[in-house]
DNA sequence: CGAAGGATTGATCACGATCAATCGCGGTGG
DNA sequence: CCACCGCGATTGATCGTGATCAATCCTTCG
């Protein structure tokens, strides 16, 4: 059904001990409840990694052996049925924590839809790190519950929402994560390909283009390959409904 | 498009200061994790309720004031969109928790789909609670983390599979749960109705209902009001896919 | 025995999938 | 510089799965 890019990962490490200092997305991440000492004990096991557009953070099925923090770029995180049907269960941006599914082994792969960085964490030390500071894993709690309702908000979407509703309610649900990270008000950018929201919403690309044509047709969103400009949002979360 | 019971909860208190020692659950709930010491200091803030079936443990839109730990029955839990339209996002049976979801207010209604018994814990004293024991917190990320895994299980299948893949995964999935419990290998029991079945598979109740049919002439589940009857688990798994 | 409510079955409809052709843009080589 | 290529996106025509509308059936309970 779907075809996938192969390239391979860029790891360039720039060997970042005392990064999380400077780090743009420390505030909004799982970081943010420590202080400077254990910032330090962080920072000593985080590491920079660059990824291509294509190229895979983790891998479904294999160990999972690092955790990662999304600093720049867009991952998608897919499930694969055994004949290929694909599902992107959810988009991570910069801020977002992958690896709150504390398994042996990966139950979904992550792939860079753009050129992304993220912090990587050994996952043994990570955990050591854990027992240690309650904060952290308070931390990490929070960022869980917070994932588990808005994946249980994607059920909804695609238990009972139409393809209008489900297109509408993804623009914005992009936008508002984009505000939060102090982006424009009405202009989204749209890292992925229709393929890509096609697999997010359950959808196919053909529907998804229908929809994406509707809405410019009523002046409510004009959206191009790389971004959409958000022309009338009470008309969108009025299609959006909920 | 779903009539709602509004029963209300028959809260019969039983007082169970110390019950948490012989608890029914205790060993496949978040408390396994604690020592006799942690155990009484949770007991101390437990209080077992019944719940009638229909009546709500906990309502969409409400302040978040308890956490739940669900000791017996079946509890569904429902997100409602404004004109109505339902979906339910889970099933909890006994050992599962309704809380972790931390946020101010309930993102959705639990309701009792049969006779609920249930650990209620108020959530302030749980807070406390949960700063004092690591043990406990880390508990509950683990329990997040599986229902995250569940909830992304359940995104798959309302995006990407068929109306037969779904019904055939559902009754799987019943089974394994009731196995964990310690429940038999092929007679399942159906505490739920189609309606429920419906709304938690994105489907409606005459689609269940039909495909429920064809798997009985296909003798692979007879299932009746009550119970489903797995004949040939093989063919089931196969159906359901992944 | 009759009423009520959940479940099943049948007939038809429609939303979104599928199949197919074309567009449009960015990159590359002649 | 532009002709060509490749790939993603768009648009059109038709199909099919599951929704909708409707008529029993079955079980439970008064």
């Amino acid at each position: 059904m779907t075809v996938f890019p192969s390239a391979a990962a860029t790891c360039g490490h720039t060997g970042a001990l005392t990064a999380c200092q400077q780090c743009k997305v420390r505030s909004i991440s799982i970081c943010a409840a420590l202080n400077s000492e254990e910032l330090g004990a962080l920072s000593s096991l985080a590491r920079d990694v660059s990824f291509a557009p294509g190229s895979a953070l983790v891998t479904q099925g294999d160990p999972a052996i690092a955790l990662w923090n999304v600093t720049e770029g867009t991952v998608r995180m897919t499930r694969v049925l055994p004949d290929g049907r694909r599902q992107i269960v959810g988009f991570l941006i910069a801020g977002d924590f992958l690896g709150l599914s504390l398994s042996t082994h990966y139950t979904f792969s992550a792939e860079a839809v753009d050129a992304v960085r993220a912090c990587r964490f050994d996952r043994h030390r990570f955990e050591a790190l854990l027992r240690n500071y309650p904060h952290l894993l308070r931390r990490l709690l929070d960022a869980a519950s917070h994932e588990l309702a808005l994946t249980q908000d994607h059920v909804v979407a695609l238990g009972r929402q139409t393809a209008d509703e489900r297109v509408a309610g993804f623009l914005l649900s992009l936008r508002n994560r984009r505000r939060a990270l102090g982006g424009t008000d009405d202009l989204v950018p749209l890292a992925m390909t229709r393929q890509d929201m096609a697999d997010h919403l359950g959808l196919t690309i053909e529907t998804v283009s229908r929809t994406l044509s509707k809405l410019a047709r009523a002046h409510i969103v004009k959206a191009d390959r790389a971004e959409a400009r958000i022309l009338d949002r009470r008309q969108l979360e009025a299609l959006a409904d909920h």
